[in-house]
DNA sequence: CCCTTTTCACCTAGGTGGTAAGAT
DNA sequence: ATCTTACCACCTAGGTGAAAAGGG
């Protein structure tokens, strides 16, 4: 499914004329698996327990902004939102989504490449691209929420989710 | 709305990593405006009379394949179908549709705009572009269908009016 | 009378969390 | 007990012809 919260970001300092290609992809944070504490009272509380050692990770796959590639002027020119991001738990997903193990915490990563127009570019491709990490953005990858306030949230802003209001969003 | 049926076109021989624009404009086919014949057991008839002078043309717009620009080698590998080209006869329109006289014949144009790498490429645009016309996709632009025929066709035809099929289309 | 506009039920296509059943 | 899967009603967004209403 997507992701929820989307990853956006504003872009300034490209130039504007050459062609960039964005792009996302995903480390794990660390090398543990987590479970939720459970309360006799709380449907789910707010805290993770280690529960182990993580799962083996899958190769890497990488999400391509799929406007990529654009000029400078059109990335910058808007917030860029990855929205039609996936993330999926199958491993032998065959339609390009982002496999994450479920209950592992991960660190989205965000790439700026630039497309060299020179013939040799491959050459180049050290100092051609620039990689951004935002700490802030981490999360531990679920099947269902584990928390109701996100549940509330995304409900509340997401327009998929309307039917489950049970009030206004402006009111929220 | 989305022009019905569709035009499409098979292209050959683009140079594979060149830069291609496909784009499609409609001109006047005649100087006429034409009229049902009506008959008093038909509900429409399949001819058409002339019924005046054409009223006056708006200036041309022009449709840009929504994937251009794309490379030679993406152009040639399945068809290419103008499928979002949509229809109007609204002269205010400002969605960039195509505006067409109702009632007037049209000759639907295919270009490709080859995109010059060259600085001072505006000076070969002449020779950057080639038109084909294909006398047999002509039409008469109308806001209902005259011809039982050709409403039937869409229906068994155009998934999005399945709602008026009677029957399995591959009995068709 | 003939054509155009508006509205509508009915589709396609696909993104939501809830829920019940399944798995470990 | 905890997490996962499959299915569902309910949305968004938008493409259909039919039919009723409108216009000259």
């Amino acid at each position: 499914r997507r992701m929820f919260p989307t990853f956006q970001v504003k872009i300034f300092g490209m130039d504007p004329m050459a062609d960039y290609m964005l792009l996302m992809d995903f480390v794990p944070v660390d090398d543990k698996r987590y479970r939720q504490v459970t309360s006799r009272y709380a449907f789910h509380s707010s805290s993770w327990l280690v529960a182990g050692k993580a799962d083996p990770a899958t190769p890497g796959r990488v999400h391509y902004h799929p406007d990529s590639p654009a000029k400078g002027a059109q990335w910058m020119k808007q917030i860029v939102s990855f929205d039609k991001l996936k993330l999926t738990n199958n491993l032998l997903d065959d339609n390009g989504h982002i496999i994450l193990n479920s209950m592992h915490r991960y660190q989205p990563r965000f790439h700026v490449v630039y497309v060299d127009p020179r013939k040799d570019s491959e050459k180049y491709a050290e100092e051609n691209f620039k990689t951004f990490v935002f700490e802030e953005t981490r999360f531990t990858a679920v099947t269902a929420y584990q928390n109701h306030r996100i549940t509330q949230l995304k409900i509340a802003s997401n327009p998929f989710a309307k039917g489950f209001r049970d009030c206004d969003p402006e009111d929220w």
